[in-house]
DNA sequence: CAGTATTCCGAACAGTGTCAGGAGTCTCGC
DNA sequence: GCGAGACTCCTGACACTGTTCGGAATACTG
């Protein structure tokens, strides 16, 4: 029995392989067409059109068209998750909360569909799955693990500043997508925010 | 030729009137569903379903879909309106300012749906229509307008205010629906954005 | 080579927004 | 009161959507 389990791995994982990398084709094709557009107008046949398939064949990668956005949800989860990672988080406090400020609303101004998709339930009766919501809570724990390494572990705290960050980013969208109007606040907002905390 | 006009016009005004009121018991209806089922979860075949007619016969009162969620476009705004303009400002500027901010995040924890239409572009291709775009730029002059007579005049100033404001409301709604875990960081956001402005 | 898992597609179903055409109804001037 | 015309509503239909079923290829394994 043993000896059936580990000659039918390897077949196994060569699929998987070949299995993941289709569904990594598609997945791009999709960041693709919901970025021109916009999250909720993403079709399924036109998805496979692009992919060069029938819109059935799609199902053998993925369950549903949900299931498409969960795997969107949780790459656009991983890539806000890596750019935290690339972060040094200075001593500085002003310059720490300058840094993690900057990468988030730069992360959610460069793309609508994302920023909708992660941080607004926008699509119909969508929920993450629970693989791609604990990618979603490593994000909010490593945001807050910053905020409290500079000091800051009061959750209202940690509430105003995620309210004050996420205010500018979809502002940003709403009222001047492609532009930086207020992205060019952050170091004011920042400032205006640590002043409140740690007095002048 | 006049007679003819004048002649024509009252009998449209009645048949307006009733066209009227139907049109708002659609609005109505439409209101409570997106409020149940969310905003892009909307179908005028199940609008129709609820106000007992065909599905085409909506038509008679809305060119589109798209004509529906502009009208709820403009409801919206004009409630919002409503509310700003039965505000009496304080001379105090903290007050005035905490009553604005509680104006707006109370309106926008109230409805999803309503702050989805009105504040984020979430439905694909939808662009309210020059009408009801007036009514929503008043309401934001309206607002400008009490920031101003505050003191607060500088453009900046007032994009970070509406991006704390609106922070608020969009981290209500997406972590804490129904209650009140950043309603209650007003006061507090208050003070920090007046300390910013004017000295502590 | 035989057997099996995998990938893909053809056909179909219920749902969507929307348009064309035609009934029925209401209100008007005569 | 009658005919004209606007108005309201519906029947039928079209192109689209996500999704399921069943079978045909294909690729890989023993």
């Amino acid at each position: 029995m043993v000896a059936e389990r580990t000659a039918v791995e390897p077949r196994r994982d060569r699929r998987h392989a070949r299995h993941q990398a289709t569904k990594r084709e598609i997945l791009d094709a999709a960041w693709k067409m919901v970025r021109a557009d916009g999250l909720n107008a993403l079709s399924l046949r036109a998805l496979a059109r692009v992919v060069d398939m029938e819109p059935q064949s799609l199902y053998t990668y993925f369950a549903s068209k949900h299931s498409v956005y969960d795997h969107l949800f949780a790459d656009g989860n991983r890539e806000l998750l890596a750019r935290f990672d690339r972060l040094e988080v200075s001593d500085d406090v002003r310059r720490a909360l300058r840094a993690v400020a900057h990468v988030f609303v730069t992360f959610a101004a460069e793309d609508q569909a994302r920023y909708e998709l992660l941080f607004l339930r926008t699509i119909p009766d969508f929920e993450p799955s629970p693989e791609s919501y604990a990618v979603a809570l490593e994000v909010f724990n490593r945001g807050r693990s910053i905020l409290t390494g500079v000091g800051l572990d009061n959750p209202e705290d940690f509430d105003l500043w995620t309210a004050l960050v996420s205010g500018l980013s979809s502002q940003q969208l709403a009222n001047d997508p492609g532009g930086d109007r207020y992205i060019r606040l952050i170091d004011n907002a920042v400032a205006m925010f640590e002043e409140h905390m740690f007095g002048r």
